[in-house]
DNA sequence: ACCACGATGGTAGTGACTACCAGATTGATA
DNA sequence: TATCAATCTGGTAGTCACTACCATCGTGGT
């Protein structure tokens, strides 16, 4: 084993990664995700193309990268089993949305925040970026549809359970890009659950028993 | 207007294009997608790779070319403006799928259906293809918020239009893997009839008036 | 018969990404 | 402390998708 503590050498790799994110998304939003190349990247973060290759498999990766799935299995699989799927699961993203933004708005966004942000207004004007976006949520997918997989049973369970997942996965996508195009003025959770409500219903209510404030017309 | 009939230059054009496609589907099943070459195509087809470019924008275009869409979005704006979004655009979906088909399943299914399940055998087991597709339902999508618009109404109708219409198209692709999955022994229109229910509740109720099969579970 | 246009092919180039190899630094062990 | 293995990094050369730019030839209308 030869990391038991953030060693020396993690910890550089970490640094260096974050560097080339950095550079990778500052270069993308001033002159076009398109029209930098990785080469540039590499030299403005001081490393050579390989080493960026070696932090991320794809070009792409420099823009998308989320562990934020774990957090929401997690929510699932210690949701209440008796409420239908789509509730639970909806109601684990509503309240991993407002985790991560802490509940700021506007100018008042936590740096998290507005890292995810920067990033969702280079997914949505890039195409391969959106596409491989949508992608990714198949991990997240899979993710929620084994958290879920203890508590439903019958033959088909594992296809609902995709289904479910996939659908309230895409209205949260929706939601996404709703939330950065209005610059984050609005609760990102919020908007997630209104969302959820345009696409299941209005009697929508997330995992704490509340109802979703959303805009005027969920009140 | 230079065609006003299927003219003889026109005529040509298709019958090269359905040849590269043809090959391309072939090679791409026999060899794997990423193991064949655009060059590898084109020689097979007989043409230059510079053909193969023109009739087909991207490497994956070869495999997604779809209009399917513009026959769901008639669909929708047919369809009564008194039910929820969600049902209007499900029932569009199933019809649709039921007209793709024509009612054959297993070993008796139409040429269209069998060309269909190549192409999703091939976008199951590529990531790159099941991106693409994933981001073509952004045009659909689209076209589905449009067909609604007339309709709907409130300061954030096209947001909801939106949310509801990529939940039904992400249940519809779930249903779409799990069909090519099990070869097309079962019905589309049955399977993304269940898939719907299974993400919009089992009252979910398709065009015709008719309740989808579901498991035993979904009373 | 003539001419404009559209389809095809060739050449050269860009850029993402990979395989293979070499040197340097770190972290644990004798 | 000396040593050795693992890891990080850089270089080279190559593949492949994709894009101008230009030449050629057949089709379709005048």
């Amino acid at each position: 084993m030869p990391d038991q503590h953030p060693t020396l050498r993690a910890k550089r790799r970490a640094e260096t990664q974050r560097t080339i994110q950095a550079h990778a998304l500052r270069l993308f939003t001033e002159r076009g995700y398109d029209a930098t190349t990785v080469t540039d990247v590499a030299e403005a973060a001081g490393v050579s193309p390989m080493t960026v290759y070696r932090h991320f498999p794809t070009k792409e990766d420099l823009v998308l990268i989320d562990q934020h799935g774990r957090l929401v299995a997690e929510r699932i699989a210690a949701s209440s089993a008796e409420q239908p799927m789509v509730r639970r699961i909806g109601g684990a993203l509503i309240a991993s949305a407002a985790t991560l933004t802490g509940g700021g708005r506007g100018d008042d966004l936590t740096a998290d925040a507005r890292f995810l942000l920067a990033r969702l207004r280079l997914m949505i004007s890039t195409p391969a970026l959106r596409a491989k976006h949508l992608d990714n949520h198949y991990a997240l997918q899979q993710a929620i549809v084994d958290a879920l997989e203890d508590d439903v049973t019958g033959p088909d369970a594992g296809f609902h359970a995709q289904a479910a997942a996939s659908a309230c996965l895409a209205a949260m996508h929706t939601a996404l890009v709703r939330w950065a195009e209005d610059d984050g003025r609005t609760e990102l959770s919020d908007v997630i659950a209104e969302a959820l409500a345009a696409a299941f219903g209005d009697d929508f209510v997330d995992g704490n028993g509340r109802r979703p404030r959303g805009s005027q017309k969920y009140q």
